[in-house]
Order: structure tokens, then sequence, then C-alpha cells
DNA sequence: GCGACAG
DNA sequence: ATCTTGTCGC
């Protein structure tokens, strides 16, 4: 099971606003925006019977075993109860899958997620028999009015390398405007007068992960560091990750666990 | 005061 | 996030 390094850190909904707010200007100053992975970021995609016969000739059977552990999140609601589903992969392999299902204190407050739903991931979290390598949250990392988003504070908790990966953009400015773009495409996430970046700061990335040839039009991904990752692997990962679908493999297969989990949970 | 706001 | 069937198309 991951470790808490920084339990002084678990999300109190006890707290009061201001008091969530400081917190996470702490959690925000304890993150690296800068690679720190005890992995080669070039290795995390597909596995070798899913990749071409050119790729596979290249690469050193011994890569696959070095391969991280990817491990995706996402939850589902039922009234005041989240289900948390994690799904660990290592190429294109699922490894482990747990959930858990506990009890929300606190409505959404765009900027304050992590407090309403941290607790219920880091359950989720503590039914792991593995140690993931790499995390892919739902929600922003850096893309955050102080740098804290959930991402971030995962990361910051397990002090292991975090992204974030959101359907939608929180604050930031947009270097370009995303609409109708090619898959594969990607703009820059700059820091604007509402986070507390450095104006300029790239603290994130437009990415288009799926596109049609013509309509529907899909939006595309905006992915962010959480911890121990720069803002440009985050997207390379996320590229990686994602194998012909709008979400990551790790993330989209979590979000349908967790989704299956809470029909029986309905049912009972 | 006004606007904007992950899931 | 959630409430929700079928349907058009790669």
């Amino acid at each position: 099971m991951p470790t808490i390094v920084r339990p002084e850190f678990r999300p109190d909904p006890a707290l009061s606003r201001e008091e969530m707010e400081a917190l996470q200007r702490e959690v925000a100053g304890a993150a690296t925006f800068t690679d720190d992975l005890p992995f080669d970021p070039d290795v995390v995609g597909l596995a070798d019977a899913q990749r071409s016969l050119g790729d596979r000739l290249g690469a050193d059977a011994a890569v696959d075993a070095d391969r991280p552990l990817v491990a995706g999140v996402d939850q589902a609601f039922l009234d005041d109860w989240a289900i948390s589903a994690v799904v660990v992969m290592r190429g294109g392999e699922v490894v482990e899958r747990t959930y858990a299902v506990s009890p929300l204190d606190i409505p959404y407050i765009p900027g304050l997620l992590s407090f309403r739903e941290g607790g219920p991931i880091l359950d989720a979290l503590a039914t792991l028999d593995s140690e993931p390598d790499l995390y892919a949250l739902d929600g922003s990392g850096r893309v955050h009015f102080r740098e804290a988003g959930i991402a971030t504070h995962m990361g910051v908790m397990l002090d292991a390398p975090a992204v974030g990966v959101a359907k939608s953009l929180l604050c930031g400015t947009l270097t370009a405007d995303p609409d109708g773009r090619p898959q594969g495409w990607r703009a820059s996430i700059e820091s604007n007068g509402c986070v507390t970046a450095p104006e300029g700061t790239v603290i994130g990335y437009a990415y288009q992960s799926r596109q049609y040839e013509n309509n529907p039009v899909i939006n595309p991904l905006y992915v962010s560091p959480g911890h121990r990752v720069s803002a440009e692997t985050t997207v390379d990962l996320v590229a990686s990750l994602c194998d012909g679908y709008k979400l990551p493999e790790p993330t989209r297969l979590a979000d349908s666990y967790a989704d299956e989990v809470k029909r029986e949970v309905q049912g009972e």
C-alpha cells in the first residue's frame, strides 16, 4: 500500500475555508513542478503486445518489467457517498484495481475540490497492494488558484509523481484557441492574475487526445503537473497513456469501474 | 461591484 | 459529478 509521507496535509473537512486555503499554500510550497521521476517517462505506454513489430524489435525485453505502475483514480457519486476507484496498470495491462465507498462531508467548492474528494481517494489507496510509481488524478494540479489542485495535494501527500487530467479549465490562460484542433495538438496554459505562479509561467497544457475527422467536435484535456513532474513531461505522459480514447487508459478504466461499483451499491 | 470557477 | 435512449458513424 502507498505510504502517506505527509499525513499533516490530510484534507480535513472541519477546517474553515481560510484554513483550507492556507493548507493549500503549504501543499504548493512542498510541491515540485520539475521532473523527479524514478522511471523512464518514455516507457509508460502500451505493452509490447500492443505495439508495432518494429517497436518490439527495437525494444529491450527487460524494459517491460521496468515499466512504472500507473494508477488511474476516478470517482462516482451517490447521494452523500463517494465511490473512489483505482486502476493500476503496467504497460497496457491492469495489475490491480480497488475501490472504497466513503461519506462526503463538504459540498463541491471550486478551488477546494481536494477537501471533498481527497479523503475518499486516500481511503481507496489504502486498500491497494501495489505501490504506484505515478498517479493520474481527475482534475487539476498546478492549474489552480494556489497551485494546489487535487493532483498536487495527493501527489505531495504521497510524495509520488502525479499528474492532473481535467476535462475543463479551472484557471490560467490558453495560448491558443483549442476549438476543433486535430488529434495530438497541444498548447500551453500560462498563469495569469488568478494563479499564484508568476504571470506567464507555463502551468499546464491543453491536449487534444482524441478527435474525429469531422463532427462531433471533442474538447481537449487540460493537463497539469501534480508533483515531481514538469508541465512538458505531464503532456508527454498523458499522451502515451491515451489509447484511442479521450482519457488516459488508467483513468478511463477507473471511471467505468467506479460506475460499475456504484450500480452494485445502488442495488443493495 | 463584476466575472469566473476542476468534480 | 448527476438526471438519461437511442442513434449516427469511424
